[in-house]
DNA sequence: GCGGCCGGTTGATCTAAATCAACGCCAGCC
DNA sequence: GGCTGGCGTTGATTTAGATCAACCGGCCGC
């Protein structure tokens, strides 16, 4: 299995517990966060939602009461017209909070489906606004969680208005590379949890072309792929895909 | 000139003056918040930034201390890549926050430039928070700023992942129409602000498609176009393009 | 008044990616 | 064990939009 923790993980049972155990600490809401502060978000999270594989975390037009944070799995976020076309919008990992769109709204203007089995933590909203009035700490985190998400987005917009293909795969890569280092996992081999047809919605191609930009990158000695493993042999060098591709 | 205002507007020196006279009051922050509440808003916004087209109200890693309010004017945001390459991430209109991306590095991740003699309230990041932490509705009125944002990125990251020319434009358009509307001016007539290629760059086109897109709405008879000068002559049959074009 | 430049339009040609199509592989299931 | 359907790869062809190029009109500065 080309995905191995690096990081001290904790047990199974400590993983199922709370805030103040759970490993994702640095990466989620509690990060720099008091003991006693960690124990009162602890408090707001006790309801788990776990999911089977294409199960639906939320839908679109249903009313947002709570965030979600990823304890484990992987999920999509998909956006969707009035004539069926959809676009992915993100894929979501451990210790990343989902639901920030319904907010404005009061409605989820998003599907978030798990693309495997999957567990996420649920924060009722209400809740983690009196809280975050009465901790400086996690209010300003909660921000910066928010704008991180518009900074995400933003890359993402920059990729799909000016980046041919390969780039594109590139950039995706890069990012779910740095995503599992994150967290501890390798930087070079890791498995996709997606199929070549989401990826190409989010990355505004069609399934053909993503698995001809995979042959691309493979064929230049950068990546090997089979299936859904990925193998990253130059990381620098696959940078370097980014932005010289040709013009 | 084709954008008159509709809806009452306070004259030039109320204008200047607090959010507690602004006219933009149930759009920007202050929205549902108590005559009290809207006054201590008023002391964290009392500097005003004021620009003459062309320049810049932050760049790109310029250290973050503030958002900002349009106050009037027009701004459009933009980030770029190593190679130069740059996409427009936004444009901004009165009322709109501007700078939010900021908040999760501490420092800008985009240039603000203004494309017309501009003013923009500054509003303290540190001091919001603060004075958020004592007045929930402006706590929650800046959540769904912040979401609005969000969720106003994925339609963009929809359109240009799925869309084709002339619904991009036409998207464009509505969205342009919609928010006049919603502050005073007329839905159909107005002016724009942006140049083709800006134009194109936040919809992922180039100049000369844009150009050739703005035609082709024109022969339709759903739009007359005069360099900046936009008249939408049918605006439901407008809609119609989106998701009819082709496919 | 004139020249130059910027922004915009339009035409001709090129090209990256979409589309159409065939095929291979594997997993799950009668 | 063989069948089926979902997923992925690859090839041939088409096409939307990019690129290259010419031209127009208005504005600014000299």
């Amino acid at each position: 299995m080309p995905q191995r923790p690096v990081l001290k993980l904790v047990d199974i049972t400590a993983l199922k517990a709370t805030c103040s155990v759970c490993s994702l600490h640095e990466l989620c809401l509690p990060m720099g966060l008091a003991m006693d502060e960690v124990e009162a978000l602890d408090r707001l999270t006790e309801r788990r939602r776990i999911l089977k594989k294409g199960e639906k975390l939320y839908s679109i037009g249903s009313s947002f009461g709570a965030l979600f944070a990823v304890r484990y799995g992987f999920f999509k976020t998909q956006v969707l017209q009035e004539d069926g076309r959809e676009q992915v919008t993100g894929f979501h990992m451990m210790g990343e909070l989902m639901g920030m769109d319904a907010i404005s709204s009061d409605a989820h203007t998003c599907d978030a489906v798990a693309l495997e089995d999957s567990e996420a933590c649920e924060i009722d909203f209400t809740q983690l606004e009196r809280l975050s009035r009465a901790v400086p700490a996690l209010q300003h985190q909660f921000h910066k969680l928010m704008s991180r998400e518009i900074v995400r987005d933003h890359g993402v917009m920059l990729l799909l208005g000016s980046m041919r293909a390969e780039e594109r795969l590139a950039t995706f890569l890069l990012n779910l590379s740095q995503r599992f280092a994150a967290r501890g996992y390798s930087a070079t081999d890791f498995v996709l949890r997606m199929t070549r047809e989401e990826i190409g919605s989010y990355l505004g191609l069609k399934l053909e072309t993503v698995s001809r930009a995979f042959s691309r990158l493979q064929n230049q000695g950068l990546i090997t792929v089979q299936g859904r493993e990925v193998k990253i042999s130059h990381l620098s060098r696959l940078r370097t895909v980014i932005s010289h591709c040709t013009s």
